[in-house]
DNA sequence: ACAATGACATAAG
DNA sequence: GCTTATGCCATTG
């Protein structure tokens, strides 16, 4: 039964995602080649279970901040994740895309 | 099939 | 840079 629900295949472009870096929603969604479909994103890893394997805390929303609204202490433990694994957030908050943003293809350090 | 609901994105003021 | 309005689209009841 591989499921190929829209759901599904966002948690498997997550699971690609590798520690340390992040993805945006959109992103996300551009990747499966759904570039406006970045809403379905987030409502694809608010499904998710308690217990999964996929690393949702490392998809952020396209200005590079934590974008869960509603309970705090889960933009909160978002955070914490994210710090773990060597994110430094901005003075404002948000994370960059230059030094963190994630894209297939790109799991390779540049040497610039 | 329809209406409501969002862990979004972008444009406009 | 911040706030509001509008568009989008998968999912759910």
């Amino acid at each position: 039964m591989g499921e190929r629900s829209f759901t599904e295949q966002v948690w498997q472009i997550v699971r690609q995602v590798p520690h340390g870096k992040v993805v945006s929603y959109g992103g996300v969604a551009a990747i499966m080649g759904r570039p406006r479909a970045a809403r379905g994103v987030g409502k694809a890893l608010n499904a998710l279970p308690e217990d999964t394997d996929v690393p949702w805390w490392r998809v952020i929303n396209s200005r590079g901040e934590i974008s869960i609204r509603g309970h705090w202490h889960g933009a909160a433990l978002q955070r914490a994740l994210l710090r773990d694994e060597g994110i430094e957030f901005g003075r404002d908050g948000r994370v960059d895309f230059e030094d963190y943003g994630w894209w297939p293809g790109e799991e390779v350090e540049r040497l610039d």
